[in-house]
RNA sequence: GGGGUUGUAGUAGAGUUGGUUACAACGCUGGCCUGUCACGCCGGAGGUCGCGGGUUCGAGUCCCGUCAACCCCGCCA
């Protein structure tokens, strides 16, 4: 049959609508679903903007092949929009009110029978991820591709304007030794050695900084070998941005403006100024550096409430230096007993002893802790932590971080749990003033907050310097994080442009001049030849994506995602090597038997 | 590395105290049907109950191990 060499695709079949009635179409698509009346054969066609009802009479000579037509096979047909007759029109659908009445169709590919039928929501994800390209029909997945687009699009048009340059950095590139595992990938022509995947362009924009670029950006794909999340895959992608010649204000205003740019854009939101908040106040108020804001409840303080109260535990807690805060539950309805038992749970995965809670039961206050706080301290304590006069105080006590963590923690489940979360908004702020360096328990030494290359505060350089435990506790660093609904949207800094202040970093970290060096002394070298102060960003694109897209799963924004063993269940990957390609780089494996033998 | 949930036709599920030949739905398939859109009606095929052991006269069901998917903790500068 000629009829594909001869037509072009007229129009998508999510383009077909009422303004076309009367005019003569050629589709091409799938075939989403069919109604075989016998005489009689309607099919939804598809492609990725819609649908649209064909109709042909397997009775005549151009159409006879309806009879042939099954669920995915992918044809074309020419045909003449027209009104659906009297009562026949289907409100579910965009196209419901007209249909094409075909004259010629043609199958172009026929199809197997599909493991199972596009966009039935109830498959389980193991299937869809084997059969990841039909999957990618559905309509849900469409939409997030498609979102996905549309940002990048945005994100690019707006930091061209900018006069930002979009730079491509190498993917064979150095091990890193601070921070994730990487992903090593072994040299043929240089025995040995390994290239290693990178877990950020961090150096390399730095390094593009010294080289001039001005200002740069990147849709750079990283690389990180931890155990995956329902919000973290193996390979990602950041929207990667460094600027010369800037401070921290410029950064997040350039950011600022381009995260209202997308919500603008996108949703068609006005998301105005974004609050500025200490890190050190958010983990008191909230238990998390990235706190969703849209959750009403507060951590508050109450430790000077309980101060010589009498109830050993709290007492010892103060002396060793811990806290005692409180979450109030703003709910009127009792919680059980076995309700707190749950919660209890979590704050001691989180580290912590249990909960202290207080009720109210008429004007009386009932709580475990009874015989060892008078009611009227019961009241003070209630009356601050819940002003409403009604809900649940839970109190935890421990040192800071524990308890932070643990309220944290609770805070989320229980403002998910009572609905407390207003969904219908989404509520960003900056976090800004972390520390520079936080000391690592199990490595029993100082590790970089943000990364080894942010800068301190103008004012606590000089503690940098010193080298002095009880001051480096004290730095603050030039970094700042963008936080939407609880997820960290982006971080950033300004980092270091003076080699000295870049060498006592180290220093503090723990590297030896050696060290340094070895790991990091092509870049120290690079400081030297005049660098322009500097600062960045680094956006999580698929959280961002995700975001948009109201899902909780990275995997629906990305197009081939890995599953939680990092595997590919379509391409079967990661996978076996032949020996002869092992041989050649030089590589024996402590399992022989694990090769493939061919 | 640790904890939790799940695993039964192609798909998603039911399956009683351990008891004959493992169910109905959707999909698939043959037939009928010119107004369906979750089309309808009549018929048909389709199963290593994730895998491997064990207990038992007998295991989808009980026990042990293992694999896979998902969620969480650790980890993710």
């Amino acid at each position: 049959m000629a009829f594909i060499s001869e037509k072009k695709r007229s129009h998508s079949c999510g383009a077909v609508d009422s303004q076309l009635e009367g005019q003569t179409v050629v589709l091409m698509g799938w075939v989403n679903s069919r109604r075989d009346h016998g005489g009689l054969v309607f099919v939804d066609l598809r492609d990725r903007e819609g649908l649209v009802q064909i109709v042909l009479d397997p009775g005549k000579a151009g159409t006879a092949v309806a009879k042939k037509l099954r669920n995915e096979f992918v044809i074309a047909i020419e045909g003449k929009v027209r009104p659906r007759p009297e009562g026949m029109v289907n409100p579910k659908m965009k196209s419901g009110a007209i249909e094409v009445e075909v004259a010629l169709c043609q199958i172009l590919s026929e199809a197997e029978t599909p493991p199972y039928v596009i966009d039935d929501p109830k498959v389980s994800e193991a299937v869809r991820l084997k059969y990841r390209y039909l999957d990618l029909r559905s309509h849900r997945l469409q939409e997030c591709l498609k979102l996905r687009h549309k940002v990048t699009k945005v994100v690019r048009d707006f930091l061209s304007d900018q006069g930002f340059w979009e730079v491509e950095t190498p993917i064979l590139y150095k091990s890193t030794p601070e921070g994730a595992r990487d992903y090593l990938v072994p040299s043929r022509v240089n025995q040995g050695t390994f290239y290693a995947l990178p877990q950020s362009p961090q150096t390399l924009k730095q390094l593009l900084m010294i080289g001039g670029t001005d200002r740069y950006f990147q849709i750079a794909r990283c690389f990180r070998d931890e155990d995956l999340r329902a919000d973290r895959q193996p390979e990602f992608s950041q929207i990667d941005i460094e600027m010369s010649f800037v401070d921290e204000d410029d950064v997040r205003a350039i950011n600022e403006s381009l995260l209202k740019t997308i919500w603008k854009e996108i949703k068609g939101q006005d998301i105005g100024t974004l609050p500025i908040l200490d890190y050190q106040e958010v983990m008191n108020q909230y238990g998390s550096d990235k706190p969703d804001l849209r959750n009403p409840m507060k951590i508050t303080e109450v430790s000077d409430l309980v101060e010589n109260s009498g109830f050993k535990v709290f007492d010892t807690c103060l002396a060793s230096g811990g806290v005692v805060r409180a979450l109030g539950l703003p709910v009127k309805d009792v919680v059980s007993r076995s309700q707190i038992d749950k919660w209890m749970k979590v704050v001691k995965d989180h580290g912590g002893a249990g909960i202290v809670w207080i009720k109210k039961e008429g004007d009386e206050y009932q709580s475990p802790v009874n015989k060892f706080l008078s009611q009227e301290l019961l009241a003070k304590i209630y009356e601050r932590v819940c002003p409403e006069g009604y809900g649940t105080v839970l109190m935890v006590s421990d040192k800071a971080p524990v308890v932070s963590r643990s309220l944290g923690s609770l805070r989320d489940i229980l403002g998910k749990q009572f609905n407390l979360i207003d969904t219908s908004k989404d509520v960003f702020c900056w976090v800004v003033n972390f520390p520079l360096l936080d000391y690592d328990e199990q490595e029993k030494r100082w590790v970089a907050c943000h990364h080894p290359f942010t800068m301190a505060k103008d004012s606590d350089v000089a503690a940098l310097k010193s080298g002095d435990a009880g001051e480096i506790a004290k730095v603050k660093a030039k970094a700042y994080d963008l936080v939407c609904n609880g997820h960290e949207l982006g971080g950033g800094s300004i980092r270091i442009h003076d080699n000295h202040i870049q060498s006592a970093m180290f220093k503090a970290l723990g590297f030896s001049e050696e060290e340094a060096k070895h790991k990091f002394g092509f870049f120290v070298e690079a400081l030297t030849y005049g660098t322009p102060p500097h600062g960045g960003f680094a956006w999580g694109l698929d959280r961002l994506v995700m975001i948009l897209a109201g899902t909780d799963a990275i995997r629906d924004v990305i197009a081939f995602p890995k599953t939680a063993k990092a595997q590919c269940l379509m391409s079967e990957t990661p996978s076996e090597v032949d020996r002869h390609q092992l041989q050649e780089l030089g590589i024996k494996l402590s399992k022989p038997s694990m090769t493939s033998q061919t």
